[in-house]
RNA sequence: GCUCCCAUCGUCUAGCGGUCUAGGACGUGGCCCUCUCAAGGCCAAAACACGGGUUCGAUUCCCGUUGGGAGCACCA
């Protein structure tokens, strides 16, 4: 039995979306279960489009979700001559031809059959015009079968398929000499031995094009996998505007790889009632045959809570060293680690949903500039209560043995001086005096 | 418009003909705990899109309707 070979092929077209970080997890988790390799592949024969920062970005997020791969990257773009052989191939062998109609033509043509309440596809006028390479400006179309169904076994939705009467003779060159993604999709994977394409399902209704050029190549195709797509809110289509996107948003935003893989993970698949998975137990227990065949909605909810989760569960120094760049970011200097940050992270890591949260939760420890909250200051630190601080902070100041229950026996007594008022009476105005806000460990 | 795909609480899902008075989780509401905020514990509200079949019996199978999505490029 040959080992399973798979890949990943985003495009470098902007960042790393959730999208494709779902996909190359899935990649990533079956590859890693079936002991197969992972291939990385660019896809940046869009010239217009792909850059360089772009795929920089795709690197990066990758990385810092911890999905690693095996082989690549490979670009796209570097594999041209390869591309150009098998269309080379094709045109020799009559599987493919060369067609001179240009795009405003094909228009008028697309229009007239639309109007006459037909449908259209490529209306094959250049098929058997046998042009030769002297033809002029040119591009070059597959030649599709007459009928028959190009179809396959898709791993997750089933058997799936469409009449090649339903598809026109696709352009596979275009006339400036550039192949075309669906030709160089199937040279690549071809080329590179792979066994299981797993891919979002936006690309389910393209399959059938590529199974013809497998056909023509007189190739098996692997077997495919189309993964549903994220929606966005009322599951609508994602919006780059309206809606955080990129891995690097979410890293940003203050969330673990950890929670961010979790979230992943769990949409559009499944394993019973379990909801949080270690990125080892993904490795273990994805399977293609529990991944929905339904789009679903990314619910930031969720990835706040499994966040809040993954918090709880970091060991102290990976928290702290969590925690550093955002607490760095708060007070615009760099902080280094040091004992008391680490028992202060030891109590925020339950009132922290994300590091950005902990680290404005932080703050206080750092810097001497306080910032007080208008609100809470009002509210606590009147007048009135100035005598009973007063007497705490002397009596803190003359106490020589800053244990828990010495602190606790100060206050006590501080409290029966005054009038014993309720605990939080003197606590929240101390929180508010030592962090500058109402929320903060216990006092 | 055409082709294909999808449809269980607000959201992610369990369910693969009787076990369903439909389970879990997030979120929401309430209570407990409490110096604040959390965390934690307990409780509650909340769904099988609709209409036909098939069957002794449908959330589960089939068809249609509705709704949503994808594709239909000399983009990837």
């Amino acid at each position: 039995m040959s080992t399973i070979r798979t890949r990943f092929a985003p495009s470098p077209t902007g960042f790393l979306h959730m999208g494709g970080a779902r996909t190359a997890l899935f990649n990533w988790a079956f590859t890693r279960r079936a002991g197969g390799r992972m291939v990385l592949r660019i896809e940046d024969t869009d010239e217009e489009r792909s850059t360089r920062e772009s795929e920089e970005a795709i690197y990066d997020g990758l990385s810092w979700l911890g999905i690693e791969w095996d082989e690549g990257p490979f670009r796209q773009s570097e594999r041209r001559a390869r591309h150009t052989a098998a269309i080379d191939g094709l045109l020799a062998q009559g599987r493919a031809y060369r067609c001179v109609c240009t795009p405003e033509q094909i228009e008028v043509r697309r229009q007239a059959t639309i109007a006459a309440g037909r449908k259209w596809t490529y209306d094959g006028r250049c098929r058997e015009l046998a042009l030769g390479a002297d033809a002029g400006r040119h591009s070059v179309r597959l030649r599709l079968p007459a009928e028959g169904k190009l179809a396959w076994n898709d791993l997750v939705y089933g058997e799936s398929g469409q009449d090649v009467r339903e598809i026109g003779d696709m352009i596979i060159r275009r006339s400036d000499g550039a192949p075309l993604y669906n030709l160089a999709v199937v040279v690549d994977d071809l080329d590179m031995g792979i066994t299981h394409v797993i891919r979002g399902a936006d690309h389910h209704s393209n399959t059938p094009f590529q199974l013809a050029l497998y056909q023509a190549l007189e190739k098996t195709p692997p077997l495919f996998a189309h993964v549903p797509l994220i929606v966005g809110p009322g599951g609508k289509k994602l919006s780059k505007r309206r809606d955080p996107v990129s891995v690097q948003d979410y890293r940003a935003q203050g969330f673990l790889p950890q929670a961010v893989l979790n979230w992943l993970a769990r949409i559009g698949w499944s394993h019973g009632d379990q909801e949080v998975f270690s990125r080892d137990e993904i490795r273990e227990l994805f399977d293609l045959e529990k991944v929905h065949r339904s789009a679903a909605q990314a619910d930031a909810g969720k990835l706040s809570w499994l966040n809040q989760h993954w918090i709880k569960a970091l060991p102290g120094p990976e928290l702290v060293n969590a925690l550093l760049p955002f607490l760095s970011a708060v007070v615009e200097r760099e902080v280094a680690p040091s004992p008391e940050l680490a028992r202060l992270a030891e109590q925020l890591r339950e009132r922290s949903k994300t590091l950005v949260e902990m680290a404005s939760l932080s703050r206080f420890l750092v810097t001497d500039r306080i910032a007080y909250e208008t609100k809470a200051a009002e509210k606590h630190l009147k007048r009135e209560i100035e005598p009973m601080l007063s007497d705490l902070h002397e009596s803190l100041q003359a106490l020589p043995d800053w244990s828990e229950p010495a602190l606790e026996r100060v206050f006590e007594e501080v409290r029966a001086r005054h009038g014993s008022p309720a605990m939080g009476k003197l606590a929240q105005p101390v929180r508010v005096a030592v962090t500058g806000g109402p929320v903060s460990p216990g006092i």
